[in-house]
DNA sequence: ACTGGATGTCCGCACAATGGACAATTCGGG
DNA sequence: CCCGAATTGTCCATTGTGCGGACATCCAGT
């Protein structure tokens, strides 16, 4: 048997295995059993009874002409009834399809949850150039995307501090990269001084990015970043041709914010409103 | 107990229920335990573990404050990647069975993918002249199918902009092609003025192709094509026989969508609908 | 104090989910 | 054209897992 992975306790293991496959589902366009069993590391027959589920459940189709399977509409039915935060959607999605509809690169809005950059929107869809599909709702690690980079080099200084003593305690070799608290601390001046932070093959080995923060009031509530395919644009390349955009965008949001069509419990701790008591653990 | 009536064969249960209490919860606000267990007919201690399978995966959150469980940002992971591809198959697919039926050669709809020509549907089975089969799923390259061609010249200039800048970066030398950046802008200028692109003899020696895009406001969605053996029929004459039927086939295909026969919803429509759920018998 | 409804947890049992193994098929390439 | 490698699909013995009845607790209403 496949010895418990480290799995808390009271928790049903074909639902976790279920969603997972769901989540990398969302991540590949159409993708074979083989495909979703290496990504998931799940045994080949499970992903086949898993899957068989999830058609009959109405949730994934199986391609008749590609021998694929595919999501389907009613996946929606999982997420429709989730609403997000106000200023993300109103203000920051309208202002991020602008940009790319004229730079054509996507770019995503990342805000700090958890000790991670949770992907809160994207404009993957709309991008002709997107080659990641499905980020939104995925956690990506702090030290190692252009977002997080930024997110922490503008945070407060005790902020900084606490997240990274967070980090250095994580298990993960991502967040290891704090360890070197010499090296981190010239990266962290560096984007401070420069005013974005950059991310090159980290995440994806195919794609690049560069951060900016959004920052209201002292407080900064999450990064924007552009995602572009690496072999395309050279990261200098990419600075000049992102940076001023980027920069006014998050000026965009900022000031349509300060402005206040939004709703109005976005006093104090704005970032922090959005869920009245998140328990974990 | 359960009934259990219309028992589906090689079923994960757990993974049904799981999903369906997320079904639930999308449709709620904020729920209790019982109002779930109500909701999806379960008993409530299975409530209770799958709840809090789903909150260690981090797809709902417990409201320490109210005592309820809501929605988490991540539950987007299980749908962002969907994209709504219905129209190839429910409005287009048709369509192009009526060309070929007419016309006996065979079309394919290809639409642009990561740098590619992906074919997403062809009349090959449907039409007794076709040479290549199995084509649907495979990627072409970008200049030298009609499709791309047809597909670039009529991308907006920002966007082929772009596209032409990736494949100038690309490692095959199919895509190479856009070296020529002189002869590359004669090709889209003249593609632009006739409204089709043409293709010679390029991706199978034996076969030559026309392609025409599918507009709609100002964005492509992909190309039109048809496929002929070249040796049956001289360019002239496939040009003379084919453009007229694949200019009409395009423009049916582009009313039928904006007649929406299929459900446009933006976003929050009703796809909520019909998740099976539990007690279907 | 009593009642009815809701919340949370326990734990032994049955069987549902599991995955190793094998057969069939496709692919590629020499 | 043939062969080995990789992929696809299915079977079924085994046991670990999900199940849910039962019990304890809490709270609001009367």
């Amino acid at each position: 048997m496949a010895t418990r992975g480290g799995q808390e306790r009271g928790s049903v293991r074909s639902l976790e295995r279920g969603l997972a496959l769901l989540v990398a589902m969302n991540r590949r366009k159409r993708a074979s059993v083989m495909e979703l069993a290496r990504d998931t590391r799940l045994p080949r027959p499970t992903v086949y009874r898993l899957l068989e589920t999830l058609r009959q459940a109405g949730f994934v189709a199986y391609g008749s002409s590609t021998d694929r399977f595919q999501l389907a509409p009613q996946v929606r039915a999982l997420s429709d009834g989730f609403a997000d935060d106000e200023w993300i959607t109103e203000i920051a999605s309208p202002l991020m399809a602008e940009f790319t509809r004229e730079l054509v690169w996507p770019v995503a809005l990342m805000t700090f949850d958890e000790g991670t950059m949770l992907v809160r929107e994207t404009t993957h869809q709309a991008s002709r150039l997107s080659i990641d599909s499905g980020m939104v709702g995925r956690r990506l690690p702090m030290l190692r995307t252009a977002a997080g980079r930024a997110f922490l080099a503008f945070a407060p200084d005790n902020e900084r501090g606490a997240i990274l003593e967070l980090l250095n305690h994580s298990r993960s070799t991502d967040d290891r990269y704090a360890q070197g608290t010499q090296r981190l601390n010239v990266m962290i001046k560096a984007i401070r001084a420069k005013g974005y932070a950059t991310q090159e093959r980290e995440i994806n080995p195919r794609t690049s990015g560069i951060a900016v923060p959004i920052r209201v009031d002292e407080r900064v509530l999450g990064s924007i970043s552009v995602i572009w395919i690496a072999s395309a644009l050279t990261m200098d390349e990419a600075l000049h041709r992102f940076i001023k955009p980027l920069v006014h965008l998050s000026g965009r949001i900022i000031t349509a914010m300060r402005n206040g069509s939004v709703l109005t419990s976005a006093r104090g701790g704005a970032a922090t409103e959005r869920f009245p008591g998140i328990a974990r653990g």
